[in-house]
DNA sequence: GTACAGCGGG
DNA sequence: TTCACACACTCAT
DNA sequence: GAGTGTGTGTCTCCCGCTGTACCT
């Protein structure tokens, strides 16, 4: 904790300036001379001034009316804002621009003025006033109006600090708050970015992601209501965007692969969708993440070269771990006689249910409920049941402080979490807990003490809420050791495609447990789904799929088996 | 008068 | 300002 | 049936205030 925001007013100023003070400590390499030469400035100024510059900078700005400025850890707040303008880090421009004059006034305020009856403008919205007044040159009572200057420089220091664009100060707010808890590791003078030209790819790629998302979304209202012209835009926009991507440099940080990997499938995915297809196939290309090789494949037989796209085919059956890439890989071979589909045998159960269904419940909810009701206790935990086991009892292995994978105090993961060397580079920790894991006791004890010792702190593979110490214990306790074993290893293969698809429901009975997939009407198995249901039938854990019928007007509820 | 969205504080 | 899932829709078969 | 898109809950807090639009 570095203060307590209930207690402490300067709370505000203390979190900047341990920022400030975190980044000159870590990263004083990274910024220019002018950079430096600005917060040392902001560093010697008087506290009220800082303490008004943390405020401000925290704020939506950039233009802030002085009367409205009311902070009772600033006792003198035009002097403090005197301060700011003097060292140029704020500037006023109350009587230099009218038009905020009128912005940043209320309808109230100038209706009371009497303007709003002097123009006929009572029944007009904000904006038409703000504009007809400022046509009219309608004079006012001049507002002190303060512009902050340098935002950009806070915002370089917190960007420095988290490595990303959506955490900010108000992290350290809700932490101190304790509505946030991070795991404490540490750092070891890790660096999100080891150099200027780093820490500018990051800041480009998050940019032209940012872009490339609103093109995205651009792409799909054409798609629904189509216009030449805003299609025209859109393309060249997207070819802007595609010739400004930097090419991988040498000097790649974990944060900025996948950033460049994600803007290389957006960007795919909008050309695609605006039927480009050839520069489509560009932008997937420039990336391994799923399912770029999948979409390439798509293209390759849809333009009709056939030979390519069974080229990727059998690329994603050499090394593509993502069962929906390997599924789609593997049927379009088959189709064309190039594989002999081992018949993949279908190891589950499965059953049927008719239950009078109703709209206001989930149709997973109403399953639970009629299990209870023949005495079995059913959950919907879903992703969270085995990920959570693993997130206990390989709790410190997660958090260990390997080199480059922390560098703040509010990570919730490590920053090389899906690189595929993760396991790898923990590879001695790994082998020696599985051996310890062998013993339920051990396997017992490790999730009763960090179900306590670690309860509410982030964890990518625990989702606190949703599980209980008591359910947790039951499954450990009737999951032998070889098929735990055997699913935490294929979740470490690859997280990113495989933490997903577990069966929606834990049944628990008295001294056993199954895992039952809930498909309601019109709902389909997915194939990563399949081949967890698979996978799990294999390691001898009861799974099954469970069809529900909507009950016909007979008012029997029979289990078909 | 109410409803709602956005913002800011802790 | 994500991701996983269910569900709705369209098109070609 | 396959492919694609949309809606929902969840994630990364939560409450209160303000200003605005729209309303019977
Ligand atoms: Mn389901």
């Amino acid at each position: 904790m570095i203060t307590d925001p209930t207690q402490n007013p300067f709370y505000s100023l203390d979190y900047l300036d341990y920022l400030v003070e975190f980044v000159l400590d870590r990263y004083s390499a990274l910024f220019s001379a002018e950079e430096l030469c600005q917060l040392t400035q902001y560093q010697a100024l008087p506290q009220p001034s800082r303490a008004l510059y943390a405020r401000l900078t925290q704020r939506k700005g950039p233009y802030f009316r002085l009367d409205r400025l009311r902070y009772k850890e600033i006792i003198d707040t035009e002097q403090a804002a005197v301060q700011l303008v003097a060292t140029k880090f704020a500037a006023w421009v109350g009587s230099i621009r009218p038009d905020l004059q009128l912005a940043l006034r209320t309808k109230a305020e100038l209706k009371s003025l009497g303007v709003l009856a002097a123009y006929d403008l009572e029944q007009a919205a904000k904006p038409a006033i703000d504009q007809a007044l400022l046509a009219q040159h309608c004079q006012l009572p001049t507002l002190s109006i303060l512009q902050l200057e340098c935002g950009g420089l806070i915002a370089l220091c917190e960007y420095l600090f988290f490595g990303n664009r959506h955490q900010t100060l108000s992290e350290f707010v809700v932490t101190d708050l304790g509505l946030h808890r991070y795991e404490n590791v540490d750092l070891v003078k890790s660096s999100a970015f080891a150099s200027r030209s780093m820490l500018n790819a990051n800041r480009l790629v998050d940019q032209l992601r940012a872009w490339a998302h609103l093109l995205e979304q651009e792409s799909k209202t054409l798609k629904q209501h189509p216009d030449e012209t805003r299609k025209a835009r859109l393309i060249s926009g997207l070819q802007g965007l595609k010739s400004m991507v930097p090419s991988a440099e040498d000097v790649l940080n974990y944060a900025l692969t996948r950033g460049l990997d994600k803007l290389h499938l957006s960007l795919g995915q909008s050309l695609e969708r605006v039927g480009h297809l050839t520069e489509a196939l560009m932008c997937y290309e420039q990336t391994e993440r799923a399912p770029a090789l999948e979409r390439r494949a798509r293209i390759a037989f849809k333009q009709s070269r056939p030979e390519e796209a069974v080229g990727v085919c059998r690329a994603i059956l050499k090394d593509c771990p993502d069962p929906k890439q390997r599924a789609y890989a593997t049927k379009q071979l088959s189709k064309l006689d190039l594989i002999t589909r081992e018949r993949d045998s279908q190891r589950y159960d499965t059953q049927t249910l008719n239950l009078a269904l109703t709209q206001d419940l989930s149709v997973e909810q109403q399953v639970i409920a009629h299990l209870e009701s023949t005495g079995k206790i059913a959950l919907h935990t879903e992703n969270h049941l085995y990920n959570g086991l693993f997130g206990m009892l390989f709790w410190d292995i997660i958090f260990a402080p390997v080199p480059g994978a922390f560098y703040h105090p509010f990570q919730r993961e490590p920053a090389d979490l899906m690189e595929p060397d993760f396991t790898l580079r923990r590879q001695s920790l790994f082998e020696a807990r599985f051996d310890e894991l062998e013993s339920l006791v051990v396997r017992l004890s490790l999730l009763t003490l960090n179900w306590r010792e670690k309860q509410g702190i982030a964890n990518p593979f625990v989702a606190w809420k949703s599980l209980d110490l008591a359910t947790l214990e039951f499954v450990l306790r009737l999951t032998p050791w070889s098929a735990l074993k055997a699913i935490f290893k294929r979740l470490l293969s690859h997280f990113q495609s495989l933490r997903s698809g577990f069966p929606d429901l834990l049944v628990m009975d008295t001294e056993t447990y199954e895992l039952i997939e809930i498909k309601g009407p019109g709902d389909k198995l997915q194939t990563h789904q399949i081949a967890w249901l698979n996978f799990l039938a294999d390691q001898g854990i009861r799974t099954s799929v469970m069809t529900v019928a909507q009950e016909s007007s007979s008012t029997s509820k029979e289990l078909v088996i």
